[in-house]
DNA sequence: GTCATTGCAAAGGATTTGCAGTTCC
DNA sequence: GGAACTGCAAATCCTTTGCAATGAC
């Protein structure tokens, strides 16, 4: 969906994220497309209209837009494979803090299903449901923090 | 959960995987926990069994289970991070032929919410539904490769 | 015996880091 | 003015590939 870039710029701001000229072009691409580009694809997409863009800024930017909560990550924990022995259905339990993943068993969530119209000629082989959130260590390990600087 | 030596082997002539002690530690390792270990965790945890196993083993051998299905990978589409510029609620259909990944707006979907025992002090922030499967794209291009075949 | 599997080493690809110069607030 | 950002290069980390030796069926 196309943004204005006053828009952007509105939305930089209501962050805290600066703006410039290379991070409007990079949110800018990612907001037009349903594609869900890597890294990669949006360093070629931008470097058509900012020919001097450089990796490193798409990945630093990338980085500042996704903890200013503007741009999320598809594969959560992308940067190295987990591997599961169970390959029963269920789902899990991802920390953002610690990376743990804990397994959920729940049938109600086994069942879930889409409708015709929203498969879109899709062929479903199985699903999983992923809730993100912090574990309890890393809750009282962010509450220790708070403590400490009080 | 702990399987008997005679089981893994049983599991893996049923999927027609080759019985190797390598594999069979390796197996072993991954039904043991349920930290959804990385490549790397596995080959520490099985080199203190077999000191000569190597990392390639490791890898292949995952591939090799993966494929059987005896194993499964967590976080499908690891190996690339891909970026969302849309940062409202909604979940995914993720083709496992081209890696293409497209939304799905469900409000039901949206509502999913774990009970406080399966929570387990886990402070839930958000959750994703992840259906995997072929596009149809992929799957036609599945058919004609079988069509040219007869 | 044959073919898949293993182990070692080297290559590959994605991402991060170091640092000097530049830009935004 | 000062902190944050950018661009280039080099480094790092995870994973794959090439190949000769080994082992399962």
């Amino acid at each position: 969906m196309k943004v204005h870039p006053q828009e952007i710029e509105a939305r930089f701001r209501r962050h805290a994220v600066r703006v410039t000229r290379q991070r409007a072009a990079i949110y800018a691409a990612l907001t037009e497309t349903t594609s869900h580009p890597t890294a990669e694809d949006l360093y070629r997409t931008v470097k058509r209209q900012q020919p001097l863009m450089s990796r490193n800024t798409v990945y630093y930017t990338l980085g500042v837009l996704r903890q200013a909560g503007l741009v999320r990550e598809v594969n959560v924990g992308h940067h190295v494979a987990r591997f599961d022995g169970n390959v029963t259905a269920h789902h899990h339990l991802i920390c953002l803090g610690c990376s743990r993943i804990m397994d959920v068993m729940d049938d109600g969530l086994n069942q879930l299903a889409l409708s015709h119209r929203q498969a879109r000629g899709f062929q479903v082989l199985g699903h999983r449901v992923e809730f993100h959130g912090y574990c309890a260590e890393c809750q009282h390990a962010q509450e220790n923090v708070m403590k400490r600087r009080e």
